[in-house]
DNA sequence: CCCATGTCTTGACGGTTGTCAAGAATTTTC
DNA sequence: GAAAATTCTTGACAACCGTCAAGACATGGG
């Protein structure tokens, strides 16, 4: 009766413990190798076994540290979602002037645009995939408006810079820069050179109009 | 040898044709039925069988008519295009102000939000999927322009009744509404009640703003 | 050193998928 | 109405999926 599944954290038997921060370094490590085989392949043609493979483990491993498939895509999105939450904070805490705050974040999203791209189609296949099933919207729901103060950050310190107020809500502002950069993204994946360059100058041609 | 696949349009043996229109038919009526289980399931989780089950067709009828997976989700994908297009000439043609084009608009939106929620979420679906399959690209991207010209038609129109210019230009203002969009589009599915209402505010006063 | 415990591999299971062939059923043609 | 062509059903195939159990391997404490 022995059963290797993981189900509800580090496997507490005997009297004996695994060490909580070896188990979640597994985990994490088997998260990291399910985030590049997602955001190469998104969810539809990712298996488990393909996780594995992209990992230096075999396709046990997996049912060994997560209960199902389910649990080991929600804990790769949370771990994502840590990564990503501060991309922008710097910026907003060096910038000093309004058009600085402008130019950086514009650069940066033009940065992430190219250099992360498979991550954000991921974030996009996942956000979809939550239309569809019920499974995936509390994890879903919970990053996006962490995203969207994220962007929250960026443009409230914008206003702030420049002395003048916002003129539409944050979660409206949210959906406006989302329009843009996911159109962008596709443009990036498919070949369009100029997406970033033309990303770029929406931007900063749309954020200035938002100012009272 | 008389192999059952469909390769290249309707079958033409032995000098005998297949009558095209009640070929095409049939290739529409299961795109039809494809369209309603794509809507309901999901790109990732809908299979032939499913697809055949949700028609009056067994699933074997699938191979006959479309060489494969791919073929039918392209002919579905097409079909879709032509049904949607139109979605918005009538309120551009009638209208007679400014006013009355941007309420039009708004409610339409709304409508379409509500009543055709399976088939804009099946739709973000398919573009998400091209970020990852080559495949789909070009009939996305074709989509995508046919839907950007839809939605120029719309917002020129009204920059026309208003006796002002457009201060973006339409690819721009088509990522905006549809970041809007998809934002409520996502609430919607989610069980926000008041994401109808929220996409009406926003286009309402999204749109006066895009007047020079 | 031995044994208990934690970790990982291997192989298998039931189920599902896209595909396709063989033939039955239907329709069309003469 | 017979013959031929088209249309559809049935059943099978190889491959793949998530899951899981049995056991090999590693590790550390006694």
């Amino acid at each position: 009766m022995s059963s290797t599944a993981a189900v509800d954290g580090p496997p507490v038997r005997g009297g004996r413990r695994t060490p909580a921060d070896k188990y979640d370094e597994r985990r994490t490590q088997l998260a990291i190798s399910a985030l590049a085989t997602l955001g190469e392949l998104g969810y539809a043609r990712t298996s488990l076994r393909e996780i594995a493979q992209n990992s230096e483990f075999s396709h046990g491993v997996v049912h060994y540290y997560f209960a199902d498939k389910f649990e080991l895509i929600t804990h790769c999105v949370r771990y994502y979602k840590a990564q990503c939450v501060t991309r922008y904070d710097g910026l907003v805490a060096e910038s000093t002037t309004a058009e600085e705050l402008l130019t950086r974040f514009g650069d940066k999203l033009v940065e992430t645009l190219t250099t992360e791209a498979p991550m954000h189609r991921l974030w996009y296949d996942l956000r979809t995939q939550s239309m569809f099933e019920e499974q995936f919207r509390p994890d879903v729901l919970m990053i996006d408006v962490t995203l969207e103060d994220m962007i929250g950050r960026v443009v409230l310190r914008y206003a702030e810079l420049a002395g003048r107020p916002l003129v539409m809500d944050v979660p409206t502002i949210y959906a406006l820069l989302d329009g843009v950069f996911e159109k962008a993204l596709l443009g990036h994946l498919t070949g369009d050179e100029d997406a970033g360059a033309r990303l770029r100058a929406r931007v900063l041609d749309l954020l200035p109009r938002l100012l009272g």
